[in-house]
RNA sequence: GCCCCUGUAGCUCAACGGACAGAGCACCUGCCUUCUAAGCAGUAGGUUGUGGGUUCGAAUCCCGCCAGGGGCGCCA
């Protein structure tokens, strides 16, 4: 946020060093740690190292130093810098408190919603995510890639891209087939209940139980494969109504999530097309068709790309009775995409870390192909949500917890928590509350955790609203709220009121200001680095350094000129808090 | 056999190659006639799995090993 003042600076020490000969490495600046006091920091020891390197016999900690001090006593005066310190080999300069926190605080009362927002890049980056199976349960294990896709959506936007927000819901397929056969025969004439999604799961356990008890049956659910293959009408018809059931209860669970999407992808519409890019595969030597072996049509990527030690193994393209696999569909997806969309930047697909061998050997044979569309396309793998004792869930085992459940479940317990702790609420407004910390306290365990880390599931955890977790943070949110109701209403005034900072800020207040001006920064490395998780650190460090400013610094109490300062620091913090809960997909509820 | 991920306080997790490795939970001690105690302050808790290497500096990068999880030609 203060690129400009770190540049004059940089520049300054720059020609300094010239001056006198010493060869500079790059600067790196940081905050100043063990804070109090506020300012950035940049140290020496990189060039001390390169001047050991030219072979000066020097001690690099304390040639570091030297430095920092030569360029601490000829630096000078600096606009905005209050002093400076050379420590242990770091420059360490402080700032103008006052100057530094009104900029800090009427850059966020200005932009308010956006303030963290980047520039627009005027690129556009597709973000899939969810792609959950039609004719099964929608259950905990498929809420990672929604959320966290769902997050990731909102991040790249607001750091300044164009974002798509697609899903890919696995509509064609063994697993559909199966379904398919079990309902003509056993469940024929038969309608989805209230809960689709969990309906939907009930035929598919029934008809992986049946096929367990009488294995003989594959012959048939291969012969409604075939139909299918055929476009068999009855077949299709009934596929058509049976997946708009699916497709319905999605849209169920996703309204209740809050997250929606701009475009929808099919495996089952990428099939013609597939084939089509795997016959122009085999044309050009690029596949092996071993079909008329009894075998399948495959891509020996190492050989092709004349590797000797086996690195992307062998893809199977098409399976040997010519029907198409995921992996004939996602290579037609890759090029559709871009058909879509020309001026696509990225294309990421969020999909769980199983199947990055897959995502891997996609690319990789589209970018044999020619197609230089792949090397734009990122996998974000995550790891999965599993059950304690570290079970995976999974529809055929029936070890699932379903979504509905879950939402059900954290809604009325954050009803019945949000009554005993406030009373007073009632009505709609109760029910806001609760929706809230509910969502809330689901959502934050999945983005504030590393998307490589697994996440076990249990009650407790995912129940619980204290600490480290969403309420946490929304409650800050809501004490923001209180006291510019509290303030406004002694004041009789809507208005915030112009204010300087020039006071003794109470090392809370520095601390909250800090934080808050490191929101935009973080905003952009998370975007960059697919990472949500920086974006609930940041939101949970100015939760927490709200709470102590609330707990050591009076507002509506303190005199004037400081009560007016402080007050706009509280209104910052709240769009501070409430832009980044919405980044997280968390609403901020105002009381609670 | 090959590849990927993970290993940090009793537990769950943080920490752009930088200064004293930080939170939460649990435990213990205090704090509500003052802006909502879903809160605050304090105590305690660590050879960052292990052995080397690179570096002025390593939880972080490289190599070996150990432990757990995942993937590897017709599932998605």
């Amino acid at each position: 946020m203060f690129q400009t003042e770190q540049e004059t600076i940089e520049s300054k020490i720059k020609s300094l060093c010239a001056e006198k000969g010493i060869p500079l490495a790059d600067l790196e600046w940081k905050p100043i740690p063990f804070s109090g006091e506020w300012g950035i920091s940049t140290s020496f020891f990189a060039s001390a190292a390169l001047e050991a390197r030219a072979g000066k016999k020097i001690v690099v900690p304390k040639r570091a130093q030297e430095i920092a001090e030569q360029v601490k006593d000829s630096l000078g005066a600096a606009v905005g810098i209050s002093h400076v310190e050379a420590l242990k080999g770091y420059l360490n300069l402080y700032f103008d408190t006052a100057d530094y926190a009104r900029r800090v605080v009427d850059t966020v009362l200005e932009q308010k919603d956006c303030f963290g927002s980047g520039p627009a890049t005027g690129q556009r980056v597709m973000v899939e995510f969810s792609q959950p199976n039609t004719h099964k349960a929608f259950h905990v294990g498929h809420l990672r890639s929604a959320i966290l896709g769902d997050a990731l959506a909102r991040i790249i936007e607001f750091a300044g891209y164009a974002v798509v927000r697609a899903n890919y819901p696995g509509d064609i397929g063994l697993h559909v087939i199966k379904w398919l056969w079990a309902y003509l025969k056993y469940h024929k004439g038969e309608e989805p209940e209230t809960d689709i999604t969990q309906w939907m799961g009930k035929v598919y356990a029934d008809a992986t139980r049946r096929l367990e008890e009488e294995p003989d049956l594959e012959a048939e659910v291969r012969a409604v494969y075939a139909r299918w293959d055929k476009r068999d009408p009855e077949i299709v018809t009934l596929w058509e109504k049976t997946r708009q059931w699916s497709l319905d209860g999605f849209n169920q669970m996703y309204s209740a999530l809050g997250i929606r999407f701009d475009k929808y992808y099919f495996p089952s519409g990428e099939e013609e097309a597939g084939k089509g890019i795997v016959e122009e595969l085999v044309k050009r030597g690029i596949a092996t068709d071993e079909r008329s072996q009894g075998g399948a049509v495959l891509v020996k990527i190492d050989e092709v790309l004349g590797l000797t030690k086996e690195q992307y193994r062998t893809a199977v393209i098409l399976r040997s009775d010519g029907t198409a696999l995921y992996a004939t569909e996602d290579l037609a997806l890759v090029l559709h995409k871009f058909r879509d969309y020309p001026d696509l930047s990225r294309s990421v697909y969020v999909v769980d870390v199983r199947q990055s061998l897959h995502f891997t050997q996609i690319f990789k044979i589209m970018e044999i192909a020619g197609y230089e569309q792949a090397g734009q396309c990122v996998h974000v793998a995550y790891e999965l949500v599993t059950l304690p004792g570290n079970v995976v869930m999974s529809s055929r085992e029936g070890t699932v917890v379903l979504l509905e459940d879950l939402l059900r479940e954290a809604i009325s317990r954050a009803k019945e928590e949000a009554h005993k702790k406030n009373p007073s609420l009632d009505g709609e407004q109760l029910e806001i509350v609760a929706h809230a910390v509910g969502l809330g306290a689901l959502k934050y365990p999945i983005v504030a955790r590393e998307n490589t880390k697994l996440v076990t599931f249990d009650w407790k955890a995912a129940l619980d609203f204290n600490g480290q977790a969403a309420p946490y943070i929304q409650y800050a949110h809501v004490r923001c709220n209180s006291i510019i109701k509290k303030s406004k209403v002694e004041s009789q005034k809507s208005e915030l009121q112009p204010a300087t900072f020039d006071y003794n800020l109470h090392p809370a207040e520095i601390q909250l200001i800090d934080l808050i001006s490191r929101f935009p920064s973080e905003v952009q490395r998370a975007a960059a680095e697919y990472k949500p998780l920086i974006i609930a650190s940041n939101a949970y460090d100015i939760a927490k350094a709200f709470a102590g400013f609330y707990d050591a610094c009076p507002v509506v109490q303190a005199e004037a000129q400081i009560r007016a300062a402080r007050l706009r620091l509280v209104a910052a913090t709240k769009y501070t808090l409430a832009n980044a809960l919405a980044l997280l997909g968390i609403t901020a509820p105002d009381v609670m």
